[in-house]
DNA sequence: CGTTGTGTTGATATTAATCAACAAGTGTGG
DNA sequence: CCACACTTGTTGATTAATATCAACACAACG
């Protein structure tokens, strides 16, 4: 792990400066922790930040643990999950490239995380970012509005986890992920979408609160349907987008 | 609707004040908006607050509409909700005395309020409110926190939503119940202890992702089991309240 | 070239939803 | 005051959706 670099990217506005963090080890960028920083708080940011990068598999947080760090992804793919005694596993979220880890967290771990593909952080010690973060009122602010993010995402997952089938959390998932995959020219709706899903079924179906069979069973019904192609399991072509929003929303 | 009052308690520590807000009709009090505010901004805040009172049944916060307002509950319980087209409705969690609404919110609300049982609140005009905390860096952290409190709360429940089966998510949401009831002493798992709901039985399904028959069911089944009693439907009496929080977490 | 992991599909089991009936409580109007 | 409608909660019978158990295709890998 090698010193960290930042980079301070042309003001937006007069005055302004945008905080960029990454490492040089891995080259990856993350630029949203903060837009409204002094060049001198960028540097002192940037000299906490320890960037660490994992495998697939690999754990990162363990659920209940003595929440000490905080983690901000700059490449891959996590997911984040709550495990029952018997191994019943529920991911709540994945967390993808500028997400933030260890933001609703009192004193212990509400969730433990792992890498679904190779994972590229920096890390920050807790106790050192947050007294940082009491001098930075607009980054207390951009935390407030990400875990309100977060909350909004929360709500509407268990909108699909209590009350929706297995077809419309399908569609449901797939809708939140085209809208996840970078657009060209912001289109909201594409004619045709190209979904990606580093996660395995299994991941699939411990997000959605089913089973991977059921999972394949879905997937199967709406290619047959014409509704969408699967080239190979990691990708999925969105062939009618109109009517998978319908059906997420349960309008089918 | 009449003025405000509010009033300042004994300071916890020198130089600190606690901050109390309340309305002259309904006598409610709600003091944990903010821990550490000047005696000047307590005037200031309370200067915007409306007080409300709702009828049960009554909705305050419409799904989608413009976030004009913040809410404080003084007393009584609310439902928030969300809900498909056809009717299907998720119930997000109940907000009881000083939980905020609104918070999470950028533009629109992500889901509508409805009274429980009759339900006095205070109402800030959000623009005006934001231009306030903007100036007490204690406040935002404090909402930082509540928000935070609320997405572990959401993750809890994905857990529940996703993984549990019907006899689980009613002992998780027992236990739950049984650590909001105030207990006397602070102690955590008293030999038996008193559960009132004031939400019907549809909003207990709907909370919990199962219909009115299974939640009827399954509290019938346990009253019969002898863990649970049920005095009349608002009350339960929790008889085994080990063995309930071990089903609650899947362990029975 | 066997082994392992992943995804798919089929047959069966199980859980909870749905449909239905009814009891008890509540409010209304005559 | 009673008759009535209406709501809420409970329980029973049946159905439907998804989980479970099982088999197999296929790719990756040593």
């Amino acid at each position: 792990m090698r010193d960290i670099r930042e980079t301070a990217m042309r003001p937006a506005q007069p005055g302004a400066m945008r905080l960029e963090t990454g490492c040089d080890q891995c080259g990856a960028r993350a630029s949203n922790v903060c837009s409204t920083l002094a060049f001198k708080d960028l540097d002192r940011l940037a000299r906490i930040a320890e960037p660490m990068i994992f495998a697939p598999g690999q754990s990162f947080i363990r659920e209940s643990s003595p929440a000490e760090h905080f983690f901000n992804i700059t490449s891959g793919t996590a997911r984040l999950f709550k495990m029952l005694a018997d191994g019943r596993q529920q991911i709540t979220g994945f967390a993808g490239e500028g997400h933030f880890l260890g933001l609703a967290v009192p004193t212990a771990y509400a969730y433990g995380a792992e890498a679904v593909d190779t994972v590229r952080l920096c890390r920050y010690p807790r106790q050192r970012l947050m007294r940082l973060l009491a001098e930075f009122p607009a980054m207390e602010r951009r935390m407030l509005e990400e875990v309100s993010n977060e909350l909004v995402a929360a709500q509407e997952q268990m909108l699909l986890l209590g009350r929706k089938n297995a077809r419309e959390r399908i569609a449901s998932f797939l809708v939140r992920r085209m809208a996840i995959t970078p657009l060209r020219h912001g289109v909201a709706l594409p004619r045709i979408a190209m979904v990606r899903l580093p996660m395995a079924r299994r991941d699939i179906g411990d997000y959605l609160g089913m089973t991977i069979e059921t999972v394949s069973r879905t997937l199967g019904t709406m290619k047959r349907e014409g509704m969408i192609a699967i080239p190979d399991p990691a990708r999925i072509v969105i062939q009618r987008p109109a009517a998978l929003l319908a059906l997420a929303n349960g309008l089918a």
